[in-house]
DNA sequence: GACTAATAGTTGTATGTATAACTAATTAAA
DNA sequence: TTTAATTAGTTATACATACAACTATTAGTC
């Protein structure tokens, strides 16, 4: 059954990542919305709008913030428009760990680099359409 | 590139498959766990035989046990072998409880469907050399 | 303009997870 | 057979996550 292999798969790179992403001192969660951010640079978001584009948006995106602030891979200001919105931006620093986590990521990932080049454009296929 | 997309899709399903379980009252660690003494049934397995099976071994075994065990889905006895070991087996309820989310994830998985059999097949062969 | 509803984000609580330091039992060695 | 080393599992701590109740601000309605 598919099913369960694509379950088992997607917990198996799923627990892969989470141990990439450990030296870096950055969770899966804290990952994803920097990527988020790093998708509308230079331009800012406000909190709505990262959690619109979560995988996962039930997750307490203030406190994710908080630690990314904390880090410095991200900044915040309150909004001039809207008192109780804040923009949102990745920083340098944001942007270069991301950089070095991509190529890290690549160069670690001895698993994609299984498949041929012919493979990896299936899988990728047939990935876009279970997640439609 | 494959990369991103497995690992966006990862993430994405290993989100649902929560989502799926929650209403189970069952974590993902927990639910594995169940899995694996299944696979195992009716014989009995140790702690370290379940983490050697685990997909993310890293996890605090003994408190999964225990949720386990408070909910009669894994029953638990002392070694006569040896005295640190602990046999533990599922239950007859662990078991139902695993097949009902069985047939209910596969129902409820309009993802997988989106597929035809062919490419499910394909998917298979595929996710099956990434994890080697 | 005052009152209500809706929106953006926060705080608090309960639970889960990762990890290291710990205890108890067994095996191996002197 | 006492001591040291190894192994199985536990406890404790720090952190992350899910979720519901909360505050502050804005928008809409009379």
């Amino acid at each position: 059954k598919a099913n369960i292999n694509i379950l088992f798969t997607a917990n198996f790179i799923y627990n892969q990542i989470s141990s990439y992403l450990k030296p870096y001192d950055l969770t899966h969660e804290q990952f994803n919305v920097l990527r988020i951010l790093r998708g509308k640079y230079p331009k800012c978001m406000c909190q709505k709008d990262v959690l619109s584009r979560m995988v996962a948006p039930k997750s307490n995106l203030t406190l994710i913030v908080k630690k990314l602030v904390a880090k410095k891979l991200i900044a915040v200001l309150q909004s001039p428009k809207d008192k109780r919105e804040y923009e949102i931006s990745i920083t340098k620093s944001g942007l270069e760990k991301l950089n070095i986590l991509d190529t890290e990521l690549i160069k670690q990932d001895h698993n994609i680099s299984k498949l041929s080049q012919n493979e990896a454009v299936q899988l990728n296929e047939l990935l876009d359409k279970i997640r439609g």
